[in-house]
DNA sequence: CCCTGATTCGC
DNA sequence: GCGAATCAGG
């Protein structure tokens, strides 16, 4: 599997909406966890919350057993004189304990990144959006009122997140928190999480906008190996 | 153990 | 440029 512009894209859009590099790894498919982290810093995409990175600056004097030591080089700045001078710290870790200035959550935020792209993912990964047709700011909490998940009528007999398993299309019906949400619950195209008919929609191409879709081409054989 | 991202380095 | 192997924190 190879990097078209396409999957970068993909990649680009869901690293920064903080899917973590598995869950891209998984919806891109045909790549490793690895080669979407390896991928995002050949990018220049940064860094995001990670565990391993809370602090740490200069300390490379002994690598347990790597192969080479390749930076072993302090910068000696030659400073003469000055007896009994205390290690002036590191000349680059001033006062800047907080270098992640949006560390915030990642869902609601706007911070009005250009994205010309289009970028189509399907509903595992959520994405879907364009210049033409960019979501909605999502903004005030709606005044929806928190009710104790009680088996509302509304989805009586529908297919619920409970009601996944291997062989039920996973297609989202409607919107999570929607009293009616659910899944399409029909049986799935063998080795997809979707039924035949909403494979056909998942995995389409992003058509040039302005394009109304057809019917989409039914008979399902499209791409996506695993 | 599982997960995470970061980094290195042979290809 | 790519990504497995490795490292390292949660």
């Amino acid at each position: 599997m190879s990097w078209t512009d396409e999957r970068i894209d993909q990649l680009k859009a869901m690293w920064e909406r903080g899917l973590t590099a598995s869950q891209i790894a998984d919806e891109l498919g045909g790549v490793s966890r690895n080669a979407v982290i390896g991928k995002a810093h050949r990018l220049g995409l940064q860094s995001r919350p990670s565990p391993v990175k809370a602090n740490e600056v200069p300390k490379k004097a002994a690598p347990p057993l790597r192969k080479s030591a390749t930076e072993a080089e302090a910068p000696k700045p030659a400073a003469p004189a000055q007896h009994a001078a205390p290690p002036p710290a590191r000349p680059a870790a001033p006062a800047a304990p907080t270098p992640a200035p949006a560390a915030a959550a990642p869902a609601a935020e706007a911070p009005a990144a250009p994205q010309p792209r289009i970028i189509s993912v399907g509903p595992g990964g959520f994405l879907r959006q364009g210049p033409g047709d960019q979501q909605a700011p999502i903004p005030p909490a709606p005044p929806r009122r928190l009710v104790p998940a009680k088996p509302s009528p509304e989805i009586a007999g529908k297919t619920t997140l409970l009601d996944l398993t291997e062989r039920i299309c996973k297609w989202p019906m409607g919107h999570p928190g929607e009293p009616d949400f659910h899944f399409c619950g029909e049986a799935v195209n063998p080795g997809f999480p979707y039924c035949v008919e909403h494979c056909g929609r998942a995995y389409q191409a992003q058509l040039p906008r302005g394009t109304r879709r057809p019917p989409p081409p039914l008979p399902f054989g499209g791409p996506r190996v695993r």
